[in-house]
DNA sequence: AGCGCACTACGTACGGCGTACGTAACTAGG
DNA sequence: CCTAGTTACGTACGCCGTACGTAGTGCGCT
């Protein structure tokens, strides 16, 4: 007979002690844990199976037994810094309550700046992850919309949160970690986009850039994006 | 002397013929398309250095003179690809004109599943990216706003898109291509997730759960995130 | 005109990666 | 107690990006 066929995992329906065989020298929270050390101290991509293990004092194939694809290694990764979340009682002020749970979450996502690389629709089923929404939905009790719409508030907060984070730290990388300076990153990209804008074939790029351009405040950007998502949902 | 330290690049500012040297055998928009092809049919994964260079029928190092690293490669890819707009005569309704460009990009993304993996900010100077910038602009010119607020717009509607369009695309892909049927997936997760909400810890997701529970149409849930999205803006 | 240099082309090689597979030790359920 | 399933781990395969050295080529400058 062959070997059964290759069956669907998700990693937080198998048991983390299986009934036979010896004790398992490791838990899954240490190997979360370390992995999220490595990458918030080398990058996401110093995180290999061979690098965990190798943190762990185990050998590289010995992680399998704990993390059967990579994946779920990265899908340990969300959930573990998702505990970091605080939950406090809800204020009433659904919107409030909403903005500080965004707020957190940049936060962490600044803790962790490889975590919006990660979100992926797919881990959104882990312990923490299902503790948060569940206290999302708590936050907007006060709010009087099906619970189908609440979600799509939730989701387009999620959306806003870690795409605006997720260029923050983009452009904040960048800046250091790349064997040229930030001014001659910043002086090559200058020179080339005010080349093409100077064209003439973009006047109104050109209007855009000529206009007063004092420094961009990332934050307030980030706060003004929020608002009107969920002034969006207040409407409704 | 020691060689030149390592200088910023910005592949659109280096010019695709060098003064010097033999006529290159290939342009950067059979590279780009030569890529795009492999893309679509294999999946992102697909596009190495080695594989594309094979494709064009020459050597993989020699493939580096034209790309010098393999994230100008993407970048080309986002750019061959950001030509497929088109761009009508704006009407002068700009919330139309901005929705049917956000349309445009959802087809464009679900045409090239990989797209919404590679859009980056760092992306937003290519030739294709200032034309299709230049050209919301000129959609939103019967809007009264300074033009920072309109670019906030425009990253605005283009994060929705991108996160929405991403999700269509990974629920959609994890159907297919995966060594087990859509309906095990599906019984799996489902299996945990009934499990962890029968558990009572949280109610307001059981109720969620328990709502209507219609088939979602995602289509729909786009055109509203973007409607509600636009209106942010309009209200300002 | 002709020289030199920047460029094209390409093979080889290095150090990584994910992970399939085989083997040995071990322990809990029947 | 036995045996089946688990843990542990080394080896190996086939990829990857790309540094580097070498050879040939043709434009720009003197």
């Amino acid at each position: 007979m062959a070997g059964r066929a290759a069956e669907p995992e998700v990693i937080w329906a198998r048991p983390e002690r299986a009934g036979r065989g010896p004790r398992p020298a490791h838990s899954r929270a240490d190997i979360a844990a370390t992995a999220v050390r490595v990458a918030d101290a080398e990058g996401i991509d110093a995180v290999s199976m061979r690098k965990i293990a190798g943190e762990l004092g185990m050998g590289t194939m010995s992680l399998y037994n704990y993390v059967p694809r990579k994946e779920d290694l990265y899908e340990l990764m969300v959930d573990a810094v998702s505990a970091e979340y605080a939950f406090p009682e809800p204020s009433g002020d659904w919107r409030a309550d909403v903005l500080g749970l965004a707020r957190q979450s940049r936060e962490l996502m600044h803790r962790h700046p490889w975590l919006p690389g990660l979100m992926s629709p797919v881990y959104g089923f882990s312990p923490n992850a299902l503790a948060y929404l569940e206290y999302c939905l708590t936050c907007l009790d006060p709010l009087d919309l099906p619970y189908g719409t609440k979600m799509e508030l939730v989701a387009a907060v999620t959306s806003v949160v870690t795409t605006y984070v997720a260029n923050e730290i983009a452009t904040a990388e960048r800046t250091r970690s790349l064997p040229w300076s930030a001014e001659q990153e910043q002086a090559v990209r200058i020179a080339y986009l005010g080349g093409q804008v100077a064209s003439g074939r973009y006047p109104r790029l050109a209007a855009s850039f000529a206009e007063d351009a004092g420094p961009i405040d990332l934050e307030a950007v980030f706060e003004r994006a929020l608002r009107r998502t969920l002034e969006g949902f207040a409407a409704e």
